[in-house]
DNA sequence: CTGATTGCAAAGAATTTGCACTGCT
DNA sequence: AGCAGTGCAAATTCTTTGCAATCAG
């Protein structure tokens, strides 16, 4: 597994128009949307705001767009845990390997690390001969802090719109 | 991680009446497909055999009761890395600890383990302070023998635009 | 120019819910 | 008997699709 350096915003517009794909005012508002959000965004938050930046940007467009970066392996699909709900969670992928942590107490989500991981993927491409092409590692279960009080089962709510 | 042993019919529906489950015909039989089951299934493929063995058993019952033995523990929530939909699968969890590497190329779902798992599953109690309830682990990508044979692998090349 | 991309509205897939009835324990 | 469990149908949530209009290259 080469960790791949993280592209900035540049990087993966250029990513796209260098594979000949072309660049429309909504698809780079939902790119600069997902590289400069400080939490993973569903699709619906991800209309929201794109919304903010390109005004009458449809839901459709962005289902499109997100089927279209992961195609490319721009972004990657997380389920944290479907803490609330089925729906999606989306986040650059060129990242550094990280996996998450979902708290069913608090419902924080933590991102984690571990060698270990590095060593898992290296297991399954020798030992199985398989080629990854995207790997999700999820836990859900109780936060450092969450575990330490017995009592606090308060689920966080999510506001919901269109 | 102690591994556990692989609990049989009766131990499962043991639990459950030993934390006060009431057994109905319907749980009988979805239990026992579950158990039987030699591939992953979905809430439509338990439904329909379920009503093999109890005839009218109803979808909102089979929901419900996967969420029952979600909750006791006894059943995991799989994606497969949706490669067909956005459905889940399910498989009685007390098995051997394990997780799966589904192939783009053919469809497979393959078994693998891995003792780095479990030490990634240890990092995450020591080091994050994390009590793990469920954890998930899938890997999408192409199988030794997709990755073997440049025919089989028709979604390896260059993703088409949209 | 011209085919790729969009918006719109409607459809689709998977799952959940309210309510009256049924049947475990 | 009493209440957990079920069936039914409608509702919800999330995502996809067909088609005509629009726009990037």
């Amino acid at each position: 597994m080469t960790p791949r350096p993280r592209p900035d915003r540049r990087a993966l517009l250029d990513e796209l128009t260098s594979r000949g794909v072309r660049i429309t005012a909504q698809r780079r508002a939902l790119i600069a949307v997902i590289q400069d959000a400080n939490r993973h965004l569903d699709a619906a938050s991800l209309l929201q705001l794109a919304r903010g930046r390109v005004p009458g940007t449809n839901r459709a467009t962005v289902y499109r767009t997100i089927e279209l970066l992961k195609r490319f392996g721009l972004i990657d699909e997380l389920d944290l845990m479907h803490l609330d709900g089925e729906k999606h969670y989306y986040e650059a992928s060129a990242r550094r390997d990280h996996f998450h942590l979902a708290c069913f107490g608090c419902g924080r989500i933590e991102e984690f690390t571990s060698p270990a991981f590095e060593q898992v993927k290296a297991d399954i491409s020798s030992q199985a001969g398989f080629e990854i092409r995207v790997i999700r590692l999820e836990a859900g279960g109780l936060c450092s802090m969450c575990a330490g009080s017995a009592e606090t089962s308060r689920r966080r709510e999510t506001p919901k719109k269109d």
